[in-house]
DNA sequence: GGACCTCGTTGACATTTATCAACACAAATC
DNA sequence: GATTTGTGTTGATAAATGTCAACGAGGTCC
C-alpha cells in the first residue's frame, strides 16, 4: 500500500547520456540561467553526466549522503518525507528544469526520497564543484542563491494551502499551479496527464485520497474540468481561479 | 482584528548599536559557525550594523526591496504571508541565532512580513556582500548554503506537521520544537513565555484560535504542561513526545 | 482606580473531512 | 482472453475541527 513497494537499485550513470547546458531547452528554466556562453561551458565540464530512470526508481534516498543536486531534464518526480512513525508527506512534484536535492545540503545527508513518475532524465551537478564555480561566475552564485530562495518561497505557498485552504481550494490551486507550470514549458495549459495518483495527490494536499477523488467529481459536474482518470483537462480556468478567493474576499 | 493593527514605521538602523560576530555568543548558532578569527572579522566588517525593534514594528514586509539578510542577535519575531483574498499564514518563529528574510533573494522583493513580538535586535548583513565575501571564504559560502537548506528543510517539517497531524499533535510538535530550541540557547526546556498569541500558533499551526486554546487545556488537564496565558511548563515532556508517535505505530 | 481593550477560555452546534466499505475501471500478467 | 493488481469512484457514517457566542482575566490608558 505504500510507495516504498518499489525498492529498485538505485542506477549508476548512464554512460551515453550526453548533456550540455548550452545545447539545452531548458536553459532559461534552469540553473543556467543568466550565463554567458563562456560560463555556460564551464558549467557544462561540471556537470557530472545524465542518469536515466526508470518509472517508479528512486534518483534519492532519506538517509543518502549528499553529493549532488539534480536538474531535471524531463520526466516527473515526486519528493517525500517518511517519519520513524509512518508518516508520509509528499513535499513538491518536480518537473523539466527544475532542481532537486537541495535539502540535503544542510545535513550533508538527504532528508527526503525522490521518485521518479514516469521514465525521466537529470542531470547530475556534483555540489562542491558547483559551489567551487560559483565562487568564480558571480552570476552563477547569485542564481544559485535564487534557486535555494524560490524553493523557499514555494514551500511558503504550500504552507499557506495546508493552513489556510480548504479540500477544494487546494485542489484548484494543485491544478492551476500544474496548469501554469505546464504552459510555462510549451504544453498546454488546460490539458494534461496526471504522472502522480489521488493518493499523492492527497498527501501533498493534507487531504485522503477519498477527498480528493470527491473533489475531482464535484469540479467535473460543475463544469469546471473534465476528469477521466489521470487525464485533466480544465475547462474553465476563471471560474477555477474564482475558487482561491473568497466571495467576501476577507478583508478587515 | 489583523496583525497589521501596528503600522508602524520601520526604523533606522540604531547608530548606537555596535555588532561583532567574534564577540557574539550566539557566533555557534548562526551564520559565523566555522569562521576562522580572521574570517570573522572580515565577516565583522561586512555587517551593516544593528537595528532595534519594539514589539509590533516590521523588519520587513511583502514589498520591500531586498537587500539584506538579517540575524537575530535578541527578541523574538514572526514571519507571515499574507494573499490578497486575505489569507494569512505565519510561516515561521524565529528567535536569537536565527536568519530571517531569506524568501526575497528570488524575486529580490520581500515575499514576507516579519515583525517582532517583543523588543528585540537584529543585525543587518547586505546581501551582496556576503556573497562578495562567500566568494573569496568557502566555508562562509558553504554555510551559506547550509542555512538556507536548513530552512528548506524546516519547512519541510512544517508541511509534515501540517499535512499528517491533527490538532494536539500539531500543538505538542509546537511546544517541542519551542523547547529544544530555548534549550539550545541555554533556557530551560521545560518552562518559557511564549511571545505570541493563540491566533498566531493557529495561523501557523493551520488551526483556529479556540482548537489551540482547547488542546493547551486538554494538555492541562492531563498533567502534560502547566499553562497560565502565555506561560508554559512541560511537566511530562517523554510523554508529549509519545503525542506524536500513534500507538501502533502505522507501519506497513 | 475605573473603563476600556485585547486576549484567552469554554460551551453548543454546524461543517468539513476522514473512515470504512463496496464496487468499477484500466493496465499489466499469465 | 481471463485474471490479477493497482487505482479511482461513490455512499453511509463517524470524528475532528470550525463557527458563533458568552464570559473572564490582565493589561493599558486616562
Amino acid at each position: 500500500m505504500h510507495a516504498n513497494v518499489k525498492q529498485n537499485v538505485i542506477p549508476l550513470i548512464t554512460p551515453g547520456l550526453k548533456v550540455a547546458c548550452s545545447q539545452c531547452n531548458l536553459r532559461e528554466l534552469c540553473l543556467p540561467f543568466g550565463l554567458s556562453e563562456v560560463d555556460m561551458g564551464r558549467l557544462d565540464k561540471l556537470i557530472g553526466g545524465g542518469r536515466k530512470l526508470k518509472r517508479g526508481h528512486f534518483l534519492y534516498r532519506a538517509g543518502d549522503p549528499f553529493e549532488s543536486i539534480f536538474a531535471v531534464r524531463s520526466g516527473f518526480f515526486k519528493t517525500d518525507v517518511l517519519t520513524e512513525d509512518g508518516r508520509d508527506q509528499v513535499t513538491g512534484f518536480q518537473m523539466a528544469g527544475e532542481i532537486l536535492g537541495m535539502d540535503g545540503i544542510s545535513t550533508e545527508t538527504h532528508t527526503c526520497n525522490a521518485v521518479a513518475l514516469e521514465d525521466s532524465e537529470v542531470c547530475l551537478i556534483p555540489f562542491t564543484e558547483l559551489e567551487m564555480l560559483s565562487s568564480e561566475i558571480h552570476s552563477l552564485q547569485h542564481h544559485l542563491h535564487k534557486v535555494m530562495s524560490r524553493e523557499i518561497v514555494r514551500d511558503h505557498g504550500v504552507m499557506m494551502l495546508l493552513g489556510t485552504m480548504r479540500a477544494e481550494e487546494r485542489l484548484a490551486a494543485f491544478l492551476l499551479n500544474l496548469s501554469q507550470r505546464f504552459s510555462a514549458r510549451g504544453y498546454s495549459p488546460a490539458e494534461f496527464h496526471l504522472r502522480m495518483t489521488r493518493e499523492e495527490i492527497g498527501s501533498y494536499l493534507g487531504l485522503k485520497l477519498e477527498t480528493v477523488s470527491r473533489a475531482f467529481s464535484r469540479f467535473q459536474d460543475e463544469g469546471l474540468i473534465s476528469v477521466q482518470q489521470k487525464h485533466i483537462r480544465i475547462v474553465d480556468i476563471p471560474r477555477l481561479k474564482t475558487l482561491l478567493t473568497p466571495p467576501d474576499g476577507r478583508i478587515g
